[in-house]
DNA sequence: GTAAATTAAACAAACGTTTGATTTCGACGC
DNA sequence: GCGTCGAAATCAAACGTTTGTTTAATTTAC
């Protein structure tokens, strides 16, 4: 690995061969060790000699392969965030019908809960930064929340027959999305207020098919009160 | 005012009046500065100069006041929850048909976010504790959330005819209770994925009456599927 | 030999907290 | 009404720690 400091650190395709053999190991180590105390304990709570000794690396480390300790926080962040599309193709198919749409959102967005540790700690990072904002947000945003916000709000505008989103349909979609964003925020207090519903995979399995019928129940409610405000406009 | 290094700092009901007669008035100045920086920024990043300043106040009355400053923000964090059984009363009344509880419900959850500063900075501060939770947490979700959600899920149990709540009833309160966490917590993010439907008290209204719909969808639908389970068992 | 990687040590700055002195103001004797 | 006392409140200054970051020397692998 050469010259690491400048901050947009890419995988070194450089010709020279590492001089040390797990030279990269110990910046793979620090983001693992950054994932994990980041997302349990925030960025304030998080010194850097604690993450170098989880990481089992020199302090200086961190300014060597991040620049500083925000570096590390914004490779943290945005590193895992590189390959987004995947699920994103799956909800924008507009051949999809609205039970098919939701199953796929709300599957998506819970799998990582049904995984161990990393994707969960990485979605608690993101979500954390719902309150607090870094900054890094308003990208995280742009290129993890708001696709999915539009593709579910497209759909709903197909759906419903209408040529753009009005205010309702956004509500509608707001909503839509809240159901799966609960999951993930209060999964802590879901735990604690009603034990013993989120421990295996099939849990959240189960979790996704509700979460499904509800969604379908609040767009049929939705279409339920434009018809009805057709028929005797307020 | 005197001796207030003891934590559990009441009301001074003492015969001597106070020194100073602004004595307590820096007390109250610390406990709403300390709410607003807190509530924007978190404990961690917020200083203790900065909260003395903000109060226009000198950095040892903190300690003075409160102990340290982990004492400022459990008196902040603690003392609005005096007296919750405002809105809870409310709740627990078995009278009430599911529209009417569901409206008191969503209508008494939304209710801080169309007053201004405080009480919205005070929910704010109460749902940042669900993404790190420092101990307080678990008295909040006894004192705050558990009551509403255990209020919510014994009507329904009423309103299902069941003695006793089951897994599925669980988790139907717990997506009615999302909804409402959802409009606190992402707050911000709504605002910025789709702009200009969160800024007048009416604004909320209007949410509370969509999402009482969407309650309502969610509990009839629950209904649906346990009648065509009881059809046609699994 | 050379450049990458790692290290221990040190840096200044900011942190939460404490100290001891000073100011403020009601209480009390006269 | 005045002077004085004492407790409450406020203050500037300093405390020792921890913070994030940097340095300069050393080790490692090619």
């Amino acid at each position: 690995m050469v010259n690491p400091h400048p901050l947009p650190v890419t995988a070194s395709a450089d010709p020279t061969r590492a001089a040390r053999a797990d030279g990269e190991a110990s910046r793979d180590r620090l983001l693992q060790a950054g994932l994990r105390l980041f997302a349990q304990q925030g960025f304030s709570k998080t010194s850097t000699r604690e993450l170098a000794e989880a990481a089992a690396v020199n302090i200086a480390s961190i300014s060597y392969y991040f620049g500083d300790k925000a570096g590390l926080y914004r490779a943290v962040f945005l590193e895992p965030m590189g390959t987004p599309p995947d699920d994103l193709q799956r909800l924008n198919d507009p051949g999809l019908s609205l039970p098919e749409l939701l199953q796929n959102f709300y599957a998506g967005f819970l799998e990582p809960l049904k995984q161990g540790d990393v994707a969960r700690q990485c979605m608690k990072l993101h979500f954390r930064e719902m309150l607090e904002p870094t900054g890094l947000w308003d990208e995280a945003v742009a290129h993890g929340i708001r696709p999915l916000h539009d593709a579910l709000l497209l759909h709903l505008v197909r759906h419903f027959g209408l040529k753009k989103p009005d205010a309702d349909l956004q509500r509608l979609t707001v909503c839509l999305a809240g159901l799966g964003v609960h999951m993930h925020v209060g999964r802590d207090v879901i735990d604690q207020v009603a034990p013993g519903l989120t421990h295996s995979a099939a849990d959240f399995d189960l979790w996704a098919q509700r979460l499904v019928m509800f969604g379908l129940a609040m767009v049929d409610a939705e279409k339920q009160r434009r018809a009805a405000l057709r028929k005797s406009p307020q």
